[in-house]
DNA sequence: CCGCCCACGC
DNA sequence: GACGTACGTGGGCGGA
């Protein structure tokens, strides 16, 4: 069996709740700062679990073990601090060992059975599946649903879900009822009972993960637990049209509330057949992000941590992925009804737990106010997409081919050796080894020389290579990433570009795109540009209009500080980096202040709201730390308030073991309270910047959702396609223009209710550059 | 396949 | 003596 089955399993929660630990992964770092690193073999475990309680007994507390730590350890703690060499028991030691290579020699790690379990139980709470398959040759088994569970979340959730430590359950060894449904009858029964029912939880199966192309596959019902429905669809198109046809009164329902997980892409299978779904969402995947936003959210990993039950794997039916990845298609009929009918059945179980548990941490307001129905939302704009103008991007292309093989020729004419420029290794070789452009060049964390721009300019006077290279960089990144790629990912039904927005990626509550990501299109550099013109309305009578929110973040820290000064600031509608400069360079007059300090106050701005340094400062505006510091100093002088605010956000972190923004979305910091200077500021500087962040996200998200519903109140033609953090984008149809920009501003502006106004800006043309 | 480096956005 | 600004995605390289 697995290793160690005969030791004792210790309750982690109940050893909290009798010293008042908060977090039981404290007990982890007990017994890393006790790890013994004389014997200097490396990967060495520090002390056991057992032992590491036994100090906690004796000291009666964590913070007491603290105290006397260097009693305890000698000189142990100074050393084990230092030493990035050792792998620690410790989960903060182990993040910083990850900063370098980690070796772990498995010859050398001579485990006994006791070591090995706390090994493994350390690797499964960090996550570090392959690590460990690696040194133990098998796979890690979640021990306890909530074991990774932060606070007192999920803590007292042990009824069904507990197995204590051996194998989790699987298809094969619990008691279920999936049923397969291959006749038109046996379909109408179900339907009438669908019909009946508040919510019920559904999940499709697909030919491809691409939900514009998918053909779906079969459909998975369930709405109590252990028990689901599967229906299959055959493969000719009509026919499966045909059944899905029985199920759209179902699905357009909109008093059944529809449960999924990552619904949005089974929302957007469906409404390639015409399906509309309607009515509430509940998605387990977006619960769990709000409950853990640092955590992943896929059906697996939630079904193995909270429901301790191993879910039949993908690659069972179809494969592993790669090229040769069969089809859905060609899985036995039995199979596929055990996987679908299984999927839908956790999802279904899972939002029973998730709920509630949304409820008990106050967070079913953000849920159901804005992430529920931002889904459909966020599908429809998905949906709707955005045209390219593929001609002027392939023209373009034919441009930049030829400057980028001008200036190929040009480096290795003056590099006099013929090398790959787009390797930052050989690059980094040739500028620094062979023409020795900096005897103290930098190197990076493999040893390599830096060859970042921001490494390069400093070199730019010293040889002209060096500017090509740049130069070289900018035409290949335009290339590459946007000129190439997005013709590739445009839609063959549609002609457009349909991004992807994911909801549960960003833990500070942003969303995130991809294939392609919409949100890192070009803007600062005139050739970059370009790009944006190539994004157009969908035809002649439509028109772009961008909308973004002016200074959104830093009005945020006007707003949650309440600092007069910067809320006074906002509320003259005064330049807010001028503002600045003039409070710390002590210039009376707004029209005194000078473009540089300006510069440097609109870079300290945006410091502050990412918690930066006086080092930082002075790196990013390259001046001595001492006028850095004084940039800084003089800063929290003009604006005391906010310095009031950052110190109250870390110590409300320390407190509460979390941040939280405008709408209550929660930010866990586990290492706020950490030992270890560089991992603790990382928390903090988190602390500072998520609940800023953060309640960006919530107010741009609200608006998304006052403005698609105004617009379909409306009955416009209008549609909301895009979404870059502070900005969004619409496809007008051009007569209703005016009537959109005062709806859109309206709703932006009026999303929540601040101390200070939140101002909305506007712009419309023929592309998105020009609607900027 | 995966980690690293680099670079684009907000 | 090292470290030093938040959140993302993607392309290309190079080692395993």
């Amino acid at each position: 069996g697995r290793a160690g089955g005969d030791m004792e399993i210790i309750d982690k929660t109940k050893i909290c709740e009798k010293f008042k630990i908060d977090r039981p992964e404290q007990i982890i770092d007990i017994m890393g700062l006790m790890g013994d690193s004389s014997d200097n073999i490396p990967g060495a475990p520090g002390i056991g679990e057992k032992t590491a309680i036994k100090l906690i007994e004796k000291y009666g507390s964590i913070e007491n073990i603290y105290k006397n730590i260097d009693e305890i350890t000698g000189k142990q703690k100074e050393k084990l601090l230092d030493n990035k060499e050792q792998v620690m028991l410790s989960k903060e030691l182990v993040t910083i060992k990850l900063d370098v290579p980690v070796k772990i020699d498995v010859k050398k790690l001579v485990l006994d059975d006791p070591d090995e379990v706390l090994l493994t139980k350390l690797f499964e709470e960090l996550e570090f599946r392959s690590t460990a398959r690696r040194l133990f040759q098998k796979e890690i088994i979640p021990t306890q649903a909530g074991s990774i569970m932060q606070g007192t979340l999920f803590g007292d959730n042990d009824s069904d879900t507990n197995n204590s430590a051996d194998e989790s359950q699987n298809i094969s060894n619990t008691k279920h009822e999936y049923i397969l449904l291959d006749t038109k009858d046996k379909r109408k029964k179900l339907i009438e009972q669908l019909n009946d029912l508040k919510e019920f939880c559904f999940d499709t199966e697909t030919s491809e993960l691409n939900p514009h192309n998918a053909e779906i596959v079969g459909l998975s019902i369930s709405w109590e637990m252990h028990k689901a429905y599967y229906v299959h669809l055959p493969k000719g198109q009509k026919e499966a049209q045909q059944i899905l046809d029985e199920f759209k009164v179902v699905f357009g329902n909109e008093k059944i509330r529809k449960i999924g997980q990552n619904i949005k892409y089974d929302i957007l299978v469906l409404k390639n057949y015409g399906i509309q779904v309607r009515g509430e969402i509940f998605d387990s995947m977006i619960a769990h992000y709000l409950l853990q936003p640092d955590l992943r959210h896929n059906l697996n990993y939630l079904s193995e941590q909270y429901l301790g039950y191993k879910p039949v794997q993908i690659e069972e039916l179809i494969g592993k992925k790669g090229a040769n990845q069969g089809s859905m298609r060609n899985v036995p009929l039995e199979k596929l009804k055990d996987y679908a009918a299984e999927d839908a059945d956790l999802t279904f179980q899972l939002k029973e737990l998730f709920e509630k548990e949304l409820e008990k941490t106050g967070l079913s307001n953000l849920s159901e106010t804005i992430e529920m129905p931002l889904i459909p939302i966020l599908a429809e704009m998905e949906s709707a997409g955005i045209k390219i103008n593929t001609s002027a991007l392939n023209e373009f292309a034919k441009d930049l081919n030829k400057e980028l093989i001008k200036i190929e020729e040009k480096i290795i004419d003056q590099a006099g050796v013929q090398f790959n420029i787009s390797s930052p290794k050989q690059l980094g070789e040739v500028l620094f080894d062979q023409l020795k452009l900096d005897p103290n060049a930098k190197k990076t964390k493999s040893k390599q020389y830096s060859t970042s721009e921001e490494t390069l300019v400093k070199l730019a006077d010293k040889h002209p290579i060096v500017n090509d290279v740049l130069e070289f960089r900018s035409l290949k990144k335009l290339l590459s990433t946007y000129v190439e790629a997005l013709p590739k990912l445009m839609s063959e039904k549609t002609g457009k570009i349909h991004t992807s927005y994911n909801q549960a990626v960003a833990a500070t509550g942003r969303l995130s795109s991809n294939n392609p990501n919409l949100q890192n299109i070009p803007i600062r550099e005139e050739r970059g540009r370009e790009i944006r013109k190539a994004f157009i309305p969908q035809d002649k009578d439509h028109i772009l209009l961008a909308a973004d929110y002016s200074q959104i973040e830093l009005r945020l820290m006007a707003h949650m500080s309440q600092d007069e000064k910067m809320i006074e600031a906002f509320k003259n509608n005064t330049d807010i980096h001028t503002a600045t400069a003039s409070k710390i360079f002590h210039v009376e007059q707004l029209s005194d202040v000078t473009k540089d300090q300006r510069r440097k106050a609109k870079t300290a701005n945006f410091g502050i709201i990412y918690g930066i340094s006086a080092f930082g400062l002075s790196q990013r505006l390259n001046i001595p730390r001492t006028e850095a510091k004084q940039l800084i100093d003089e800063y929290f002088n003009g604006f005391p308030k906010v310095k009031e605010y950052m110190d109250k956000s870390i110590s409300v972190a320390r407190e509460k073991g979390y941040v939280e923004t405008l709408m209550g979305r929660k930010r866990f910091l586990k290492d706020i309270n950490s030992r270890n200077a560089t991992v603790r500021g990382f928390a903090e500087r988190n602390a500072i910047n998520a609940p800023i962040q953060g309640s960006a996200a919530d107010i741009i998200k609200l608006a998304m959702i006052d403005v698609f519903r105004e617009l379909e109140k409306q009955n416009l033609k209008t549609k909301m396609i895009l979404q870059v953090h502070d900005e969004l984008i619409f496809d007008v149809y051009k007569p209703e223009l005016e009537q959109v920009k005062e709806l859109v501003k309206n709703k932006m502006e009026n999303a929540v209710m601040l101390s200070i106004p939140l101002t909305v800006d506007l712009g419309s043309g023929e592309n998105w550059l020009e609607a900027h």
